[in-house]
DNA sequence: TATATTACTTTCGTTTTGAAAGTAAAAATA
DNA sequence: TATTTTTACTTTCAAAACGAAAGTAATATA
């Protein structure tokens, strides 16, 4: 991660920079809603991500402090990953998305997105609380 | 923008199916920051955007209703870009990302973006009422 | 009148991506 | 115990997106 990896100084840039894809930040949404997610978990989400993209980004996103892989307690081939502080700081980015499609997409986004939007706009503290509890 | 066009009905993965690259939130950074911006404003930003992909990007904005293009009004050749409410509303996202790099990026951004994430956390509201009223 | 500027478009080689198939090890099942 | 299934990937490859550079047309400036 040397200076030449940023395309400029600027805090929204860079953070564009390391998780502005149109992946990372679903893994991180998973991550945020569930806890504790595997390969298997995130390859079933709605956005079917290929396993090739999938494989990738967790590379990057553990590489980058963002992630941790640990085994299976008791499955000697599953892997689980969680958020690190780091990654659960993206929290209110997740958030904010949240509610602007509430906001504008309203008649596409699923009862499941809404129910959070709700709980956004009602306790907003408290569900961001919820996220660092995982 | 049919149903086709998203990936899922998920707040998240919509709103980055919109607006999720590497460029448009930082055409909408400059629009907030600044107000209004020509072609050359954004080009000559430091992060060097192609204008191959600036034209594109300006386009897919506006044609989306996140931002409207008008007439300079003395200047017949130059374009002036603004944002429009749905466009003023990625504000609270901006926000996020300034926060979260002053955190995680501290000896990497400017004085600049510091001073945002500083007046973020001393008042966030008035921050983002300041991005509205332009 | 000549030069410079602005807002693009076009071209093209490189990088990134998605879809599909393949693999190896462990787990579940017969 | 043998076979099938599952999990977590990797590999391949064609298509899409991208960046850099050059080109264009209209307007502004010297």
């Amino acid at each position: 991660m040397n200076s030449t990896f940023f395309r400029s100084a600027c805090a929204v840039s860079s953070g564009l920079d390391l998780f502005g894809d149109k992946w990372s930040l679903l893994i991180v949404r998973d991550l945020l809603y569930y806890g504790e997610r595997t390969f298997k978990d995130f390859s079933t989400a709605s956005e079917n991500i290929s396993s090739a993209r999938l494989s990738e980004r967790l590379k990057r996103l553990v590489a980058m402090g963002f992630a941790t892989r640990k085994k299976h307690p008791s499955n000697k081939k599953v892997f689980l990953y969680t958020l690190t502080q780091k990654g659960k700081d993206l929290a209110p980015i997740i958030a904010e998305f949240i509610s602007w499609s509430d906001k504008y997409l309203h008649d596409h986004i699923s009862e499941f997105s809404k129910s959070w939007a709700k709980k956004l706009r009602n306790n907003r503290a408290q569900v961001l609380a919820q996220f660092q509890n995982h």
